[in-house]
DNA sequence: CTGAAAGCGCTTACAG
DNA sequence: CTGAAAGCGCTTACAG
């Protein structure tokens, strides 16, 4: 197959089954009606086809009825693909998303968000995710171009986005959701990360903690380094000295949440309460003080909701964000632009919610040198 | 709009935004570079291009090269939806997947074993949310097949998918999945649902309940009879007489879940164990029980996993489903039918698991008359 | 109101 | 190995 390598350099993802193989695909494959074959069943030229199933009103009433019926008899559909390429507009109706982790809750409730508002448009999504890395990203996004999508919502790994210049300028629209362009100037919906972290943090100072452990996820994520501000933007604000010792990053998932967290609490100067600054740090936290069996003793606040938060004892206090919301107007914000809207660039923010279960409301216990 | 009325009933889901508006779009708009481009800079025939992109081997050395020069000076990018329309084979490296509602944990996690399959081939899915609604099920299938996908990966919720034989005719791959197809004969796969209902009511009757109460889905839903039918088949196996009081079906969603477990504890002859058929019933029981105090006195066995499961107290025990390994068993049999295989329809049962973490090893309290 | 014709951006026989 | 030409299934000026 040495053939296929040269190829590969255009166009990496797309490359299929070999063409000399998939031409065999299913034995006798039948034909689709085509508009033409619509055309002369009813008896009217093609272009009358056309303008029919496109609801042109200037066409005589029992033509309509005629192409109709030669619709429902031959079972005809559009092709949709070949329609897109010779309309003035160009508008495929389908959307790009590129996320993290699609089965990743936050972000299956985002793509739930911007399906709902694609669906009253009659747009649908193709989704990828990116697991973080920027190749799988860029070739996301290529492959989502070579498909012609109308617009892409993408949370964004990769700094760089000047590969999409062209894009943009060939009319796709670009909407980043979760953590704002960082070269581009473009709409982004988003919470206020640093707030949700600030919140949660001030919530625990507030029930009396000075020592605040501090779970994140990698730096290079953006809202893992503005969750990162936030919280030492508490300390800062309540004159508590932030220490550098109460701190984890780079973790990546559960199991490194998990680890952290122990790590942290069996230090020597081990901290009274615990911000897990992202969904599945969360739970890796929740995990790890059950194991200690000291949940009932370390404080600890998630960012992002989960399922189970209220089941789990004690119940589980976060700044919960709206997905779906995100979705949604990530949706209507890209749609609004390819409708023309020219005003500059938007930033959205959707407010997040601190939810009060129990795990943040614990007190600092007295053991340790850190309690006053 | 008066006009678009017509086209509604041909294509309902695509009408989009009214042509005459999406014209003007967005300003002023860059023609992409075509192969047409390409072909000049290069100063090579555009046959010969569009050779070099699809790696063909027959190109000599330095025409290879000067087409990639005017690639990277041009920023060329194919057009895939151009090229299937006219290549032999007339795959769209894209399918389609039509699922109850892709934010459910189960279904998102589906969707990204498909991916993953998927990507190893370059091909993209685009996914949709039913709500167990036929109408919209067929709304989505045919927007899919309307952009020419490849295949279709299908939860079904219609039992009749007649509408689907020509496109099936015309190529189109089908895989059913989590629920066999009624009418049809296809691929599917799925979990032996009647034998995981069965596993976890028969693991409660372990622990010597006769009294399990069910709770479960709507009955129009494939997989809520068949977990039904293994719950009163674990009843029959050993003896127990069926009390048709004990369960509870038709519930759509957590809240409903909760409602049910509530009416069923606080009956006159109530269960000492429930059986809770889907992942959002079983979030709705554990809600109930320990609202009402009761997660230690009453038993529990969910059917599918949920996130924060082993966080609960008692930890939830659980007959867990491989989501990821259905859909890339899915991906895979769709990919190998387009590969050609003719092989008679498969049937792919994926195992499930019972996971035991306390909930479902709860002996029945003597309160109530229902315990021996 | 209608049809013949051109053309969207490609692939693919067909010659050479 | 290469190019001119036909054509995939549609939409859209252009005449009438």
């Amino acid at each position: 197959m040495g053939e296929h390598k040269r190829g590969a350099r255009v166009e990496k993802t797309i490359s299929q089954a070999p063409p000399e193989e998939a031409v065999q695909t299913s034995g006798s494959r039948r034909r689709r009606p085509t508009m033409e074959d619509v055309a002369r069943v009813a008896g009217v030229s093609l272009a009358t086809v056309s303008r029919v199933i496109n609801g042109d009103s200037r066409v005589r009433a029992d033509r309509v009825t005629r192409v109709h019926e030669a619709v429902d008899l031959l079972g005809y559909r559009r092709d949709l693909t070949a329609s897109n390429l010779r309309r003035a507009d160009r508008l495929s109706a389908t959307i790009g998303l590129i996320f993290e982790d699609v089965a990743n809750p936050f972000f299956a409730a985002l793509y739930r968000g911007v399906e709902e508002a694609a669906a009253a448009r009659g747009v649908l999504p193709i989704a990828g995710s990116t697991d973080e890395d920027p190749v799988r990203e860029r070739e996301l996004a290529h492959a989502f171009c070579a498909r012609r999508v109308d617009g892409l919502v993408i949370a964004p790994v990769e700094r760089d986005h000047s590969y999409l210049v062209r894009e943009r300028e060939a009319g796709l629209a670009l909407v980043y959701v979760d953590r704002p362009p960082e070269l581009f100037d473009a709409d982004v919906v988003l919470i206020d990360n640093a707030g949700a972290a600030r919140a949660a943090t001030e919530h625990l100072i507030a029930a009396g903690h000075r020592r605040i452990g501090f779970l994140g996820e990698r730096q290079r994520i953006w809202t893992a380094r503005e969750r990162l501000v936030g919280y030492r933007d508490a300390h800062a604000r309540h004159g508590i000295a932030f220490d550098q010792t109460l701190m984890r990053v780079e973790l990546g998932g559960s199991d490194a949440g998990a680890a952290a967290a122990r790590e942290l609490l069996g230090s020597p100067d081990p901290p009274t309460a615990l911000v897990a600054a992202q969904n599945l740090i969360t739970i890796g936290a929740v995990r790890t003080l059950q194991q200690l069996g000291r949940q009932r003793e370390i404080a600890l606040v998630g960012i992002d909701d989960l399922v189970l938060a209220d089941a789990v004892a004690p119940g589980l206090t976060v700044v919960a964000q709206d997905a779906p919301a995100i979705g949604r107007a990530a949706a209507e914000l890209l749609f609004s632009r390819l409708d023309g809207e020219q005003a500059p660039a938007q930033r959205i923010v959707i407010p997040t919610r601190l939810i009060k279960r129990g795990s943040g409301e614990i007190p600092p216990s007295d053991t340790g040198p850190g309690s006053r």
